[in-house]
DNA sequence: GGTTACATGTAACTAGTTACATGATTAG
DNA sequence: CTAATCATGTAACTAGTTACATGTAACC
């Protein structure tokens, strides 16, 4: 998952590997908790794979080929209003390439539906087409109804002896899920309003 | 997680491995899901540490030391009767021990947090006492405070180039968060009132 | 000139998972 | 007798984590 989360982030922009985890804790907030000691092993696995590669690399390489006209100043100085303010170290700054992005499509479209994978696909969703974010949404609906009704089965299995805690839990945890999953029906009937051609050919939904 | 839910089981009842997967799927519903590759694993742990031992092995120990005054006939009625209407194949029933007692409190009392982590911990927080039931309570109200202003400084943050569906997601994960922590002030409301005589040493709470 | 923040990476560990291997017992 | 279920266990893999190792650049 923490491929989908990188190549989301390098979709809007070229960034470094320090840089793309303090974006993403930034917009994802508690969503996402990305450490080095993964982040730096991933952008490998995605370089070696054709899926991100590096533009600029500590100091030295050009970000676009030289065509050898710069004098040595000329490009101090253009390196200088390039690496802003702080300069490149001895950083590698990525670029997500083609092939990454169909990676990315594909990430998108996998249908592993925990909790944390639903969420990091819906906050980069916008780069899948419409049918596919309302596949998401719906196979997640679908997650949920199940859960719903093994919580619910739970709850009848065991009326006798009720402990309080773990009644209280399930109960909480039923109405979370209803509320959930209406919020899932918002946001599929937003989806299918906001495009009007390709009909629900997934799922058959509700006829008005 | 795991010896926390298969202490907290064995703690009611005793049982053999694959009874427990049983009982802790129909009990704990979705929020369980306990696999034998990492079950059986965990039981020898806990037997190898002293947490459980097992009480009756397949088809041959004895449960009770046998005084020798039985006969083979009178062992395997004696047998039959014991293993009830579908009999201990090669299966190992485990009871917990003062020691795996010990650990499942020492379990309940450590301060990791997650969502899963909590919701076992509540599950099986009975088997604690009142003062420690309160203080898991709060740690958990703590760390969804914090998760709400994490994801509040997020939505901050962002507010002029708002995507749809993150944006979305953010919110709506603020509503849950609240609700969550609405919950919990409940459940710690009546946690308190339950117990009039420990007063809240750990937080120091909202004097009436 | 020392502390903090930037920047990249590796090694060992954690807490599971799925798939495989084996075999007993029972229901139809 | 054969299929399903009961029952235990191992091996290889997954997807991360924390701690370590190293070094640069900016700030005061």
């Amino acid at each position: 998952m923490i491929e989908l989360a990188i190549l989301g982030c390098l979709k809007e922009s070229t960034r470094h590997g320090y840089e793309l985890k303090k974006h993403l804790r930034e917009i994802l907030g508690p969503l996402s908790r990305v450490s080095f000691g993964s982040l730096y092993p991933a952008l490998g696995r995605l370089e070696r794979s054709g899926a991100v590669r590096v533009v600029e690399a500590g100091g030295m390489s050009s970000p676009i080929p030289m065509t050898g006209s710069l004098t040595g100043e000329a490009a101090a100085f253009r390196r200088a209003r390039l690496r802003g303010p702080r300069g490149p170290r001895n950083r590698k700054v990525y670029s997500i390439t083609p092939a990454g992005e169909e990676r990315l499509v594909a990430l998108l479209a996998d249908p592993s539906d925990d909790d944390r994978s639903f969420s990091l696909k819906l906050a980069f969703c916008r780069w899948s087409d419409p049918d596919a974010r309302v596949a998401l949404l719906e196979r997640r609906r679908a997650t949920l109804e199940q859960r719903l009704a093994e919580t619910r089965r739970a709850i009848e299995a065991r009326r006798a002896r009720v402990d309080r805690y773990l009644h209280s839990l399930m109960e909480h945890d039923t109405d979370s899920t209803q509320r959930d999953i209406a919020w899932l029906d918002h946001l599929i009937a937003t989806e299918r309003s906001s495009h009007r051609n390709t009909r629900d050919a997934t799922t058959g939904g509700p006829r008005p």
